[in-house]
DNA sequence: TTGATTGTTCGATAATCATAGAACAACCAA
DNA sequence: TTGGTTGTTCTATGATTATCGAACAATCAA
């Protein structure tokens, strides 16, 4: 399919991870791959068009939140937790703790 | 000067929030508001026009971060620490120790 | 009252962003 | 090989955002 690029976690500004979780739809990505630990593309709870899924999905890669591998047709999606947890403390904590 | 409003802070969205603190320039107005508690508006260590500096102003206090207060022809403005910290624990912590 | 200081508001502009249709590429199953 | 599934990329569009100059309002000091 593609060979995806996940950045060094050390490089990402916070200010970058504070944008990517500042759009209600990729919140609510990341919400859904807490709950279910690995997902593919189609199976997010998301009422957007595949393109615009797609960018979203970028925009959470670039901002070091999530990791992507491919398998066959799909791609499947998981958070990022160890490393992002290091290097923004508490930050997913919020994310599935406040409404 | 002007009636400033501040509103309560349980209505604000986790996204707003995210969205106040995805901008470098108001970041830098956070923490220099953590170090030095309340600082009139031109004593804020920002690089941008006034009418710009008060449009950010502007996002920070609609989302619950700072309060504003009117004091002759200043006005002084000091973060929202209590509430701020009850409604998204951890948030002002990750914005005073991040890099 | 005059002038200086402080910050807001208006209007304009350039940049960024969210959205989606269409075309495409990779893969799998029949 | 043919068709269906999956997701990306391109292109376009509308919305939001950051920026600033200029005009304005409020206050204070001389």
């Amino acid at each position: 399919m593609k060979a995806y690029e996940h950045p060094e976690i050390e490089s990402i500004p916070l200010e970058k991870a504070m944008q990517a979780l500042s759009d209600p739809c990729r919140v609510s990505i990341v919400r859904a791959l807490l709950a279910s630990k690995e997902l593919a593309c189609n199976e997010l709870p998301v009422g957007v068009a595949k393109a615009t899924l797609s960018h979203h999905m970028g925009v959470l890669r670039e901002a070091g939140l999530i990791e992507t591998r491919v398998e066959g047709t799909k791609c499947l999606n998981c958070l990022r937790l160890e490393t992002f947890r290091e290097r923004f403390p508490g930050l997913i904590e919020l994310v599935s703790e406040c409404t």
